[in-house]
DNA sequence: CATATATATTCCACAAATGGAATATAAGAG
DNA sequence: CTCTTATATTCCATTTGTGGAATATATATG
């Protein structure tokens, strides 16, 4: 029941249509909180059945109507009173982190190349924030100042995973594996590893 | 369809029960895949039906019998194959931080509160990491590595979090934040905030 | 002129995850 | 001696999320 608190954020700007509100889950919000347009529009149905917002169809021609919606004084509400709720931080969820639990089951190039694939897909995130943070820069609204904030958060993560994977990398290279013992218990008689 | 290939990490390191896996993700793999035992049971029940492990009934008196699954060579085979296929990073969802992206229409003062809260918890996840990190050290076998590595970046995360919750604390002081422009567009008329 | 892209919404089958109830007993704590 | 915790599994209603089909047209690109 989140997807609701996130669309209305986006209402809360000014009125908004479910394609508007998709949108800019795509370009913004979608950072912290993806969604695709069946969902949004699900859910939009949902916030207008409970008062949250209110519809209105704008004729269009050509194109089907756009349905706008503008949230109510009991939305905004809703949205003052989410944010003095305690906010639970979020668990992490990688099952990349999960082959480092069995890394002995596991195919070692595998990983490794999955590594360099990871420090380049956060390097590319990595730039794609700080271009949206630099265009944040020298403003003096409380607006952008909470989007920069946002924004550094993501900084931060894409800029620890490629350090880390750097360094993962290191550690696990051939030459530095290469004197470990490698117990695996279990396996079938015969098919234990040599070193 | 990846809850599987956690389970099959925690059977590959030896014959388990749905309870013994059950216990194994709060502990350790949950670290980075939570999972409930009533998820974890099903997901046994289908990795037994597509032959990734074979299931023998262990009686006992009192409690239920034991289920205990033993992975299959097939098995270990989607492991191995699985650490080949290129591994998709996570996407950051975190609705707080969508707060921020509307922070013009949240309670400041519930969010600074929310940020305190995650200080802590941060913190005590931190030390969490810490301890479990420090039990491996000065070991040499790679299964040890393997968790080390992963347990180090939890403790990034973690330390990232506890940083950036400072420091946008003191971003957003009311001393800090009393000079700004805050611009509500799309409200009602008489309702513009006052600097 | 054809083709792709953007606009705009509805609907649906399916997969995955949540969150618990229900059942049954041993062992340890107070 | 009671109460909690640990053991061990099954089942289910509900929510949430995925992924795409279907519909209809204007505008920009090549």
């Amino acid at each position: 029941m989140s997807l609701k608190h996130a669309i209305l954020v986006a209402l809360s700007e000014g009125p908004k249509s479910g394609y508007d509100v998709a949108k800019q889950f795509d370009e913004s919000i979608g950072f912290f909180w993806r969604a695709r347009h069946s969902q949004i529009y699900r859910e939009m149905g949902k916030i207008k059945e409970s008062g949250l917002a209110v519809a209105e169809e704008v004729p269009q021609s050509g194109k089907p109507n756009r349905i706008v919606f503008t949230i109510t004084d009991a939305g905004r509400e809703t949205l003052l009173q989410w944010s003095r709720e305690p906010s639970e931080p979020p668990e992490m969820k990688d099952l990349f982190l999960v082959q480092f639990h069995g890394i002995e089951h596991i195919d070692l190039d595998g990983l490794r190349q999955n590594l360099m694939r990871r420090i380049e897909t956060h390097q590319d995130r990595h730039a794609e924030y700080v271009v949206k943070h630099q265009l944040l820069e020298d403003t003096n609204s409380l607006a952008d100042l909470g989007q920069q904030l946002a924004l550094e958060v993501g900084m931060r993560w894409e800029y620890q995973w490629v350090d880390w994977c750097t360094k993962a990398l290191e550690r696990l290279a051939p030459e530095a594996i290469a004197g470990m013992t490698n117990v695996v218990p279990f396996q079938k008689e015969g098919k234990k590893n040599a070193e």
